[in-house]
DNA sequence: TTGACAAGTGACCTTTTGGTCACTATAATA
DNA sequence: TATTATAGTGACCAAAAGGTCACTTGTCAA
């Protein structure tokens, strides 16, 4: 139960500060959206910073578990079709995740504050996608799926522009479903540019 | 005399709040920053939010006057060694230029909380790069420099890495120097990747 | 049954915040 | 020169913020 209450509190906290950030929430909003009163969330946490790191060290944790160990890379596609039918899977779920979404606001409102906030960003936003895509193009080229290329340059070409409108999608979520749209578009036109040669039927 | 304060309240105002955000600056730190006290800000706004408001009034003008006009479009080069060099430019230089940081790392932190942010930050980050390249590459393809595609396709693979990438160097800025490389290795990728099929002479 | 502990309450405290106001100094104008 | 508007000051205010503490309540183990 102790437990139970503690989790409930960092949700909220979650909720609250991807919304309206750090400093624009107070600790009355999160204990009230729990349906107790603020000092009683005093019993859990000992100060507003202190939620924060336990918040960040969970987010840490959650992404090293998730996206940074070796077994939970993407299967590695057999067709290009395939490849793009995963990459809209991954898409989709990472847009309409309202974790990740959380998150993704998160770390966005507070990367020039905290030093840590800054650093997952980072992986969030940049690295930790052209990391994961790396892997996957090179197996792709392996497989003579797409034309040999330095794989970490593709894998940061294709995934910084899909990057770039699931962020839109954070920002104006009514645009949801015309940046999935041109997710889907991009990543063809991507697959149609870099197409093994001996391979030119789509 | 007037609007002199009035001006250099609003260059305080966005420096502050682009590092610890609107909700994280008081108006005592504005005041101070400008040796006066807080009572004399209310002498130029009435309020806090008439700051905000006065702040993006300003940068709505200059984003629409230095982005927006069909006169400022980049020049068409003639090469596309003159290309990569453009872009070199224009990325070194939105990546150095103290006042476009700021306003960027101002977008980032309000885009959730205020309508005219989220639309501007859209603009920043996305459309207003993509709109501005599309011209570009049309002409560079109507001067056999590329291979015909879709130039708006074309224009947001492109930026939106080079985008990604400037936001690294606000995020943590002694990647810089990196960022800057990677830019032109993705350029020339990008160029190498593109280039008219009778000109394969790089 | 009782003792102890964890969870939650409500009153209270201090600091910080945005904002007001009567006042002063200064410089331009009638 | 007298007047007046403007920029700036410092004391003040109320509300909101983070945080503390004595107290109650419910639960579980001795």
């Amino acid at each position: 139960m102790a437990n139970d209450t503690k989790d409930r509190i960092l949700d909220a906290a979650l909720s609250l500060f991807s919304q309206k950030g750090y400093e624009g929430t107070n600790i009355r909003e999160i204990s009230a959206s729990l349906g107790l009163v603020k000092s009683g969330v005093y019993k859990h946490f000992e100060s507003k910073e202190a939620i924060w790191n336990a918040l960040l060290d969970k987010m840490i944790a959650y992404y090293a578990q998730r996206f940074g160990s070796a077994e939970n890379l993407p299967p590695v596609p057999d067709t290009t079709q395939e490849f793009i039918a995963m990459t809209m899977r991954m898409a989709e779920f990472t847009i309409h995740d309202e974790h990740i979404i959380k998150t993704r606001k998160l770390l966005t409102l507070e990367q020039f504050r905290d030093e840590r906030a800054r650093a997952l960003a980072t992986k969030h936003f940049l690295t930790g996608l052209t990391d994961m895509f790396t892997h996957v193009f090179a197996a792709m080229m392996d497989k003579g799926l797409i034309r040999r290329d330095d794989p970490e340059m593709l894998a940061f070409a294709y995934t910084a522009p899909i990057s770039a409108l699931i962020r839109l999608c954070d920002r104006e979520p009514e645009k949801t479903a015309e940046a999935i749209k041109q997710i889907e578009a991009f990543a063809r036109h991507f697959i149609a540019v870099y197409k093994a040669d001996e391979d030119k039927n789509d």
